[in-house]
Order: C-alpha cells, then sequence, then structure tokens
DNA sequence: TTTATAGATAAACATAAACTTATCTATAAA
DNA sequence: TTTATAGATAAGTTTATGTTTATCTATAAA
C-alpha cells in the first residue's frame, strides 16, 4: 500500500464536494488530475471509493470509512505543523538546564525571572557537582548548564558569564577572623571541611593549595555546599567556597572570610553546551538572558 | 509545509535507529537518501530534528515532538489499511437493506440466517412500503432493496428471487368461503380493506381490478400488512394480500383464500440495487444469498 | 431531440521527487 | 598517525506526478 498524503487531500475535497470537478477547482488542479488521484488511491486499497449514479458521485461505505482515517491524518499533520511552529518561536517546549551546585545560590533566581518571562516554557533544572554534571552533558541531556570552567577535552562551547571568587570561611568566633593577609601555611594546624570528590569546588581548592606547596589537614568530606557551611559554622573547621554560597551567613554574621594570602581564587561561572547541540530558540533565548545577566550584575 | 508519508517513514527509522545508516540498511536504500528525506523534512519543520554531536545522533526536542506526531499518523495508516483490507471481504461492514412490507414476513428469516453466517456485519434493516422504499433508493441509503417488480423507469438491476402470490383473504365464516371458481362480480356488494397508497399491493389489487372491469367497494383504508389481516378476521371485509403474509392464519384457520377467478395474481419478489452502484462484497453475498435461498424455497 | 454537464480516458510533456554513485569531511578508535 | 565509520554533498538518472489538450460516454435538463 502506497497511499501519499497528496491523495488524501486531494480525496477528502472530493469527498467534501461530492465532485471532481469542484473539488479539482478548489485545489487549482485539472479534473482529470483529480480523477488520477483518486483511481491510484483506489488502487492503493483495493476498493472503489466513490460510486457514481446519473451525475451525481456519492461515497461507498469504503469511502466513507477512509474519510474519517484521512480527515484524523491530516489533523495529525496539522497538529504537529502547529506545534513546531510553536517550537519555532522561544516561549515553548521544554529547557533543560543542569547547574553545579555551587551556582545554585545564583541561578535560581536567575531561573525564576527566566521563567516569568516566558510563562509557557517548561524548564527542567538538575542541580548536581560538576562531575556527574558532565556525565549528564556526554549523555546530552542538558540544553545549558551553568558551570565553573568547563574542561577543555570536551569540545563545549562556553561563556563566562559572572566572576565567582571562592573565599576562606571559618566560624564568626574564630581566632584568625580579624587578621589580615594571613600566610597559608599558618593554617597547616587547621581542619579544613571538603566537598565531596566530584566537587569543583573541592578541585579548585586541591589546586590551590598544590600550587601555594601546602599540605592541608582534612577535617571531614561533606555532600554539598550547605552541609559545608554548616559545618564550619559549627566549628568543625575551615573550608573554601564560593562566595555567592555564603553572602547571607556573611551579611548575617554566622561566618566569616578569613584574608588569607592569595586568596580570594579569582574564578568564573560559565554558560555552555555542546559543541554541535542544535539550541531551540528557548535555549538560545535562555543563553543570553543568563549572559546579560552576568554583564548587568558585574557593573 | 509539504510533509509526505515517505519523509515519515524513513524519520521514524532513523530516530529509532538513531542512524542514518542503519535507518538505510532497514529501508533498503542508500544512506544519501535517508540523508536527503530527512533534510527535505526538516526543511518542511523549519527546525533540526536531529542532532549530531561526534558520531552519535541524538532527536532535539523538535525531533522527539515530531516522532510522536509522526508515529500517530503512521498508526492511522495503518488502521485505515486494515480496516479497508477488512472491507475488501465479505464479512464486515455495514449492509443496509430496505425491504417492501409484504416482503418482511419472508425477508427476516433470510436476514436471521445471514447475520448468523455474518456475525460481524451490521445489518441496517428498514422496511417500509414500496413508495418510500423507491425514494431511498434514489437517494442511494440501501445497497439492496427487496421488493415487487421495480419499475422499470429507474434504471436499476433487479432479479426475481422468489414467486409472491397474491390471493383475497377472508374471515373463517364467510359465505362463500367454500365456494370454487368465484366470479369477480359476485363480490361487487362485499367490501375490501385496502392498503394505503403507495403500496405495491394496493397497486396490484387496483390493477387486478381494472384489468377485469370490476369496480369494487372500498371498505377501509388501512397502514400495513397487520392492520389488514386483523380488518378481514375481524369481518370488516376481504383483502388481496400476498400469501406469504398470511401463512400462518391460514395453518392457524384465522383466515381463509377466496377462490376467485384470475387469482391468485401470480407477481414475483426482486432483489433490486440502483445501477451504478459498487456493491462491496458483503453487498454481494447477500445478495447471492438472497438469490440461492429463492432457488431453493422453489423446488 | 438537442444541449449542457460531469467524469473517464489517452497521449504528450514538463516538473519534481526519489534514488544511486562517487566523493568529501569529521570523528573515534587502532 | 593511520584507519574505519558516519554523515554531508554533488551530479546525474529513473520514476512519479501533475499538466494540458482532445475526445468519449452518460445523464439531466431544455
Amino acid at each position: 500500500m502506497h497511499i501519499t498524503v497528496r491523495q488524501l487531500q486531494v480525496f477528502e475535497a472530493v469527498a467534501r464536494r461530492l465532485s471532481y470537478t469542484r473539488a479539482a477547482e478548489e485545489l487549482h488542479l485539472t479534473q482529470p488530475a483529480v480523477s488520477m488521484q483518486i483511481k491510484q488511491l483506489e488502487g492503493s486499497v483495493g476498493l472503489p471509493l466513490f460510486e457514481q449514479m446519473g451525475k451525481k458521485i456519492y461515497l461507498t461505505q469504503a469511502g466513507t470509512a477512509m474519510l474519517s482515517h484521512s480527515r484524523n491524518i491530516m489533523q495529525n499533520l496539522a497538529a504537529a505543523a502547529e506545534e513546531m511552529n510553536d517550537l519555532r518561536g522561544a516561549d515553548s517546549g521544554r529547557l533543560r538546564i543542569s547547574i553545579a551546585s555551587t551556582v545554585n545560590y545564583f541561578a535560581t533566581q536567575l531561573l525564576a525571572v527566566f521563567a516569568r518571562e516566558h510563562p509557557s516554557v517548561e524548564i527542567i533544572l538538575d542541580v548536581t557537582n560538576r562531575e556527574s554534571l558532565l556525565n549528564r552533558l556526554e549523555a546530552n541531556v542538558p540544553d545549558l548548564v551553568l558551570m565553573g570552567k568547563p574542561p577543555a577535552d570536551m569540545d563545549l562551547v562556553s561563556e563566562p558569564f559572572m566572576d565567582n571568587p571562592l573565599v576562606m570561611i571559618a566560624a564568626t568566633d574564630h581566632p584568625l577572623a580579624s587578621r589580615k593577609k594571613i600566610p597559608i601555611h599558618d593554617l597547616a594546624n587547621t581542619g579544613f571541611l571538603v566537598r565531596e570528590s566530584g566537587s569543583g569546588t573541592r578541585a579548585a581548592m586541591e589546586r590551590f593549595f598544590v600550587e601555594q606547596d601546602f599540605s592541608y589537614k582534612k577535617g571531614m568530606e561533606l555532600m554539598g555546599n550547605e552541609a559545608v557551611k554548616q559545618g564550619v559554622e559549627a566549628g568543625l573547621g575551615l573550608a573554601l567556597v564560593s562566595v555567592h554560597t555564603v553572602e547571607q551567613e556573611l551579611v548575617l554574621n554566622r561566618l566569616v572570610t578569613l584574608d588569607v594570602e592569595g586568596l580570594p581564587i579569582m574564578r568564573r561561572w560559565y554558560v555552555a553546551h555542546r559543541r554541535g547541540k542544535r539550541l531551540s530558540a528557548t535555549a538560545q533565548a535562555f543563553r543570553e538572558f543568563v549572559l546579560a545577566a552576568g554583564m548587568k550584575a558585574s557593573n
């Protein structure tokens, strides 16, 4: 069976007008062209679809059945066309964003604003640590990711959108809280709370300590920024975190930053996607939105 | 937008295998042929449906949406194909039969047997008098009709399937009940119960009386055979009816036939349809069934 | 009976669709 | 670096589609 969309279109017109000639006019075709299309369709289905009695034509039973299927199919096609049409704009569809957990403190606000501006976009947010975020990218799950500096070997298209200074935090009553320019080696006996391995913050911290030729004393390993902050607040040790994650706590005076030499580590956040990714209009809009928001924040 | 069924087929295969090359193998095509079909579909919808990352391809969001529509459409097509396939056989679909009311006494049995032999055929039966039956034929409502001799001027294909003698009936206690060869003119003072005008039996009766140069005394005009029979049984007068309509009553001795000269009028029943009508396999099967049943009954 | 209308059919042709072959490019793996 | 694989691209061919023109048949209406 080799039914074509054209055949169905022509058939529908003939069935509706109950006239080959009228259908031909409507479709801007000649009458023989219509005759042929119908004949081919009848050949495909192996049954007559019309019967002619005198000058009038009628649908046969098969024709009636075919008409209903035909209209169904054409409706489906129209629905598909409409959805595609919507997807061509930036105000529809799904937007899958994965963000490194550190970025969360900043990004959720961004997303809230974007969601308000694009109410019919379904946003799927996924907050995770750097490592698993890279795995998701590898599996092509997210449209866009917000993260620290992406690895160079992964063929990503990335652009920085915001500064991300890493600072040393301590409990408010820490003895060095008011000292200036603390040499890192003065902290040799202090325990450090560290994020789980796979965390970008953890990696940045270790890189920094290696650069400084400082072998740190590992206090405790904790999952996620919240746990680290709470641990520091409770006096379990020091930690290196993104300043954005502790803005609240610094203002409320529940944590302090230590003015250690070489700190803060100046890093940046990036909006990234895999090279080759066909960004939807919505994803592009979000990307530009993030970059613009970063610009604004840095002024 | 000009989406073709072919494009959807190819697209579905690529989306399922997530490979142009595998899809091409499956469809017995070359890989470039597949590339082209996809490209055209993408052109039609105005969006990329796949994204390539390294060697792997993925569906885009638009692709995912399109795939679901695509499968819908192909399912519809398959459903249509299946229904057409069924309709090609004699064991499906609708069968619209209109029968003249006189034929009812015989035809309902026929239909019952046919219905039992073709259980998935939906039979739509319509019992009415000759005139309105001809109107229905004109409007191309029934597939087949069972009736008395069809008018020659209506371009019908008809074939007799059964004898239909018209007899004169009377109440059992009628004074002429046992007389033989009653001359018609002996009935000049008797009232006749007649069917409504538009009835074939009524027309046959009047034709017969005109031929016999007999002007009958009209007793009462009644709708349908049952009313006539009951009227005769109640002694309201005589009537001319098809012998098939009174078989029961004759056996039960509730009515008798009068042996009037020139009677019975030998008429026949016909199975007929409009010329040009595309009889479904089912309708053809029924037509042959009726003719065979008539043959059998006449032996 | 004549006339007008609807659809079927056939021939000839233009256009577009669907393929194939051959070649090229990029990527992943050896 | 080389090799194999996946897909893109270009050119050319076959097949299908749509078209016109002309003619034919059947029917309904004048």
